[in-house]
DNA sequence: CAAACAGTCA
DNA sequence: TGACTGTTTG
């Protein structure tokens, strides 16, 4: 029996919608501890990790852990059919093949029930190790936003580096090379619009911009993300989910080219 | 000599926009009584009936019964370049086969005039009993399009069931299945936003969500939509324009099939 | 948070 | 040309 209850469903709308381009076919495992999600994009450069806690739901029982395969555009066209406000609940049966969404309107006035078939996906979870990262930017998850964008107007790739001045997001492109520099600052009054940087060691490392903007789509979950990278290693974009968990993202990085200084 | 003005010019914007995608040209019958339309859409599945009352209008002289044929995508693309708060005049001659539209802005700066040239179409006037219905339903229109929209990205059909408990829409399709269930509720604030029910016997039908979706065109003619409906008769949705009239569609159910339980 | 609008895509 | 999506406003 799995049946979970969260009041704030549209943090699952959010979720949903922040991977669904990244992943088609995905399983949610539900455990005791809660429910997550760990799957490559289509083309397997991307990982993308999700953790909801148990404890963030108002009601969550797991008698055994399951994984159920879902195919996140049904997934999405489901959700879309709650309202924002909507209480959500997921119930399957233990041997079931099938999920039920339950999304009750703020004034019990609407109830609707959505049984989804569930599919046979062949996990490939791959263990990551929590790694001590050579440097750690937090940023406002907008302000991240719009630099990915803007920067994907001028060419595919950033250099993301830190050093202790602070975060510089680099492209280069036809029209012309761009430098967006981010200075540390826990000044402002409201600690979500903050940048701050841990930094052991300075880093520089090249991603493909068109991932980092579907990473951005998740946006809307928090406030602020956080940006951690070591030489050779993935890098990983998280996005907080208040009282529940976190929506990870790994890239590996791009082999520098030795370009030519144009 | 027929020449109506009506004050509340959108009205007639509204109730061309919502019937257009479902008939193509049609029949507006005048009289002393007011202005009529019936019209079958083009697959000859759906009815279209409309009346606006004479009395509804600031200004209605009708001399003798007549039929004016229109290409509603030409009334629309006319009444397009109205203001939503125009007055609109309509005059026609007796032997008239031209219709000319008059729109003034309301502090009367602008005023144009637009002749249309009318069609001849032969009309299939069929006469609808005024039924006793085993099951009426009225709810606010916007959540009635809201359910619709939602059911159409599951499935095709919609299987409408009224008993005492309350109003239970429910698709089937790939994804899975769906049910959303509205309960009767008076003791709303608005009584807009109220759900009433009343039934004689238990009615559950089945209609094809497309033209469902078409009859919601009309939601902005009225906050709420009444439904009714009888076993083996065309379900009634009808939006009451105020201190006018109506718009009624009608639809036959579709034969349920004897689906097997899954 | 829902409705209206505008701009885009098919 | 119409439908849809995303944005903006109430």
């Amino acid at each position: 029996m799995f049946e979970v209850r969260l009041v704030q469903g549209s943090v699952l709308k959010k979720v949903v919608e922040a991977i669904r381009e990244l992943v088609t076919d995905a399983n949610f495992d539900c455990s005791s501890t809660g429910l997550s999600l760990q799957a490559m994009d289509s083309s397997h450069v991307a990982l993308v990790a999700l953790l909801l806690r148990s404890d963030g739901f108002e009601h969550f029982r797991c008698d055994r852990n399951v994984s159920m395969g879902m195919n996140l555009a049904n997934v999405s066209k489901i959700l879309r059919t709650a309202g924002n406000d909507d209480i959500i609940t997921l119930k399957a049966d233990d041997d079931g093949d099938v999920l039920t969404f339950m999304f009750e309107s703020p004034n019990q006035d609407r109830i609707s029930d959505i049984e989804m078939k569930l599919m046979d996906i062949k996990s490939e979870h791959l263990g990551i190790p929590d790694a001590e990262y050579e440097a750690v930017v937090k940023m406002p998850s907008q302000e991240f936003l719009r630099i990915c964008k803007d920067l994907s107007n001028i060419g595919d790739t950033v250099v993301i580096s830190v050093t202790k001045e602070g975060v510089k997001f680099s492209t280069r492109g036809d029209i012309g090379n761009a430098n967006i520099v981010c200075r540390q600052n826990t000044t402002v009054d409201k600690p979500e619009d903050s940048t701050t940087i841990q930094m052991k060691e300075p880093v520089s490392l090249m991603f493909a911009l068109r991932y980092m903007n579907s990473f951005t789509k998740a946006t809307s979950l928090s406030s602020s993300v956080t940006i951690s990278m070591s030489s050779d290693l993935p890098i990983v974009v998280e996005y907080k989910i208040a009282d529940m968990g976190y929506l990870r993202f790994y890239l590996a990085p791009k082999i520098e080219d030795d370009e030519d200084q144009a």
